[in-house]
DNA sequence: CCTAACTAGTTGTAGCACGAATCATTCGAA
DNA sequence: TTCGAATGATTCGTGCTACAACTAGTTAGG
């Protein structure tokens, strides 16, 4: 005997709360002219350039699935193909300008909306969560 | 001035978690044949049949798309259309046994995936954080 | 009646995701 | 040094997700 009925309920709030979350990211992302992908993609950008797969490790995606997601960005000048210096197969994906600027805008949409959702609980509580949380990541 | 660096803090560990979910729930679904959001339809479905529309409501998405997945998800006979015996319009949709065993395969799968993620935290935690994200949802 | 509101489905387009195969480059070992 | 293995990225083919706009049938209210 492994689990009790606290474990399920925790786990399955755990789930919906994901589900509820992606919905947020979903409805903040779209108003931007992004999907969750995109924003999820410019949002770790944020931090500074990376390598394909570095960023297919980072995101979980194939590098395939990567390739096509960064083209779309590109020729809508968000991203931009940075050859690298020292390794001619390389290249790095960089914010432009623009790119940087919906990324920040993307971020703080979805901290915002989740900042009102989470509005009521206590000062402590949040504390407790945010930890928690950092454990499980 | 409305937010805090601890607002921020608990908000990205938020859409972390989601993100790590994310993955844990294609893991889990993957080796089982289902893509995340046909897990999550026959999930739903466990508690008993639904029609279109309001099944399209609770897992948020266009009925124009769960007319497919449910399309595919029949053609699989894990789920079917049953005619509504008031509405000749409408329609429910129900688990099959197999599509209901595969469900409870999905859900103890994820469930016991999250438990092993989460099994560090004390009891104590756990429960505020069960209560927790149960106001957030 | 008969129209307004509702239910389900259809079509078309774009995006996401994977695996397998390809190509060039780099690295390492014989 | 040179040949084979490993690496970085892409291409191709397939299937799934998601939306918007539209069609068509059904029911209920005026």
């Amino acid at each position: 005997m492994t689990t009790t009925a606290r474990d399920t309920d925790l786990a399955s709030a755990l789930v919906q709360t994901m589900h509820r979350l992606q919905d947020v990211h979903a409805e903040t992302s779209r108003p931007l002219g992004l999907t969750p992908q995109q924003a999820h993609l410019l949002c770790v950008l944020i931090a500074g350039p990376l390598g394909m797969t570095e960023l297919s490790r980072i995101l979980s995606i194939e590098r395939s699935s990567l390739t096509s997601m960064v083209d779309r960005l590109e020729r809508r000048t968000l991203v931009a193909r940075i050859p690298s210096a020292t390794d001619r197969r390389a290249c790095q994906i960089e914010l432009t300008p623009e790119g940087l600027s919906l990324a920040h805008d993307a971020h703080n949409a979805v901290v915002d909306r989740i900042n009102t959702l989470t509005a009521d609980l206590p000062a402590s509580t949040r504390r407790t969560l945010a930890t928690a949380l950092q454990s499980i990541i």
